[in-house]
DNA sequence: TGTACATCAGTGAACGCGCGTTCACTGATGTAC
DNA sequence: TGTACATCAGTGAACGCGCGTTCACTGATGTAC
């Protein structure tokens, strides 16, 4: 029953694909090995001849949901500031959040994460650390010496405002969590209703403050 | 073996005190009943005396931690404005915030929390909303609209912030996630270098922001 | 107040179960000649 | 290009283990008379 060289790789690809939605969804203590290969279609015992642990293919799972987020936050950066607005406000919304990026593993395994091995907290350090230099360079106008610490507030205060929303178990209170961060870390509306970054204002806020 | 009424009482609150502990440093997946059970200088057996099931002991360990931290804000807040600043901003230094008050579970717990039954997630909201009312009602000088906003948004911002500290593996970047949001969120040096709260310095700049 | 009995906190063995992991086996794929 | 053999992806049974939970039992505590 030997597959080619090909399909194994495919099938590695899957696993990876699957454990991720699954750990996201579930937490990684509760989904177990068998699980995640029921769902890619196979049986247990395939699963050592792709990893040499859970733990390893937590790890990989990880690395995988942070380059797709990285991968799509350079790619709405690419196309413009209103795209790369749109990119980030998309994470205060449940849907686009869960559906769209399938949830992002520093929000839906926290915790559990904090707890792995260094391996995978290694890859996750390494996913924010992309994202931090992705929104300091698009979020900010210039090159201000805080961009760097404006966009690391903003990302960490996105990972709280999403995560206590999701424990929280009155929508009308998440939906305000929600909106609060969402206002105050990535839209403004300006005199004339129109949304403009919230970096913007900011710089503008500290210059009026110095005077 | 019987033992008496108090001692049944104060047994219980032990048990919960322990598990509440275990929980938020190792995970509530990851900590065993009979782990719990013999921290608190007990067999696993008496453990369904006192609690119907594992859920209930996650609920109650919840609630007591989430009391505890309540309980403490409110003391800091009665004892003045910087008594109230100090205790914010110990929550961004690790050792205050571990051995002090042994953690915040939504922080400790958080994506286990978002997957916990109706009544954990109960609990763990009443808990936060009583954090929001305190952080607005002593944080904000006389009583603006966006008190309850700005306690909002305070809190899961400080949430994020310890949260992905604690998952990234790198002591300089968690060191400075945690500055920023300190800075940011609880105190900010004037030009005279007093610290003052930043929710003053908010209303100052919004106010300076419509003229 | 003293006695007899019911209660029940705590013990320790046992339960079924699912976990991560291993392994003998199968048979198609890859490779050496 | 064709043949012989090694490789190895996938199967399914099995492993030891720890999990949450149950239970018969013990004996001090609580209570009814």
């Amino acid at each position: 029953m030997r597959k080619s060289k090909a399909e194994a790789a495919q099938t590695r690809r899957r696993i990876v694909e699957v454990a991720a939605s699954a750990f996201k969804a579930n937490g990684i203590h509760a989904t177990g090995v068998a699980e995640i290969m029921a769902a890619a279609g196979l049986t247990h015992g395939a699963f050592y001849r792709h990893f040499a642990s859970k733990e390893q293919l937590v790890t990989e799972a990880c690395a995988a949901s942070m380059d797709i987020l990285v991968e799509a936050a350079e790619e709405a950066a690419r196309e413009g500031p209103e795209a790369f607005l749109q990119y980030l406000g998309d994470f205060f919304t449940t849907e686009a959040r869960e559906e769209l990026l399938g949830g992002c593993c520093l929000v839906a395994m926290g915790s559990e994460l904090a707890r792995s091995d260094a391996e995978t907290r290694r890859v996750a350090t390494r996913g924010f650390q992309g994202l931090i230099d992705i929104v300091a360079r698009y979020n900010h106008p210039g090159d201000a010496p805080s961009a760097r610490a404006d966009a690391i507030f903003t990302l960490s205060s996105m990972i709280g405002a999403v995560s206590i929303a999701k424990i929280v178990d009155d929508p009308k209170l998440a939906n305000q969590i929600l909106e609060v961060a969402k206002n105050r870390l990535v839209e403004w509306q300006d005199s004339t209703g129109k949304l403009v970054p919230k970096a913007q204002l900011i710089e503008g806020l500290e210059q009026a403050s110095a005077h």
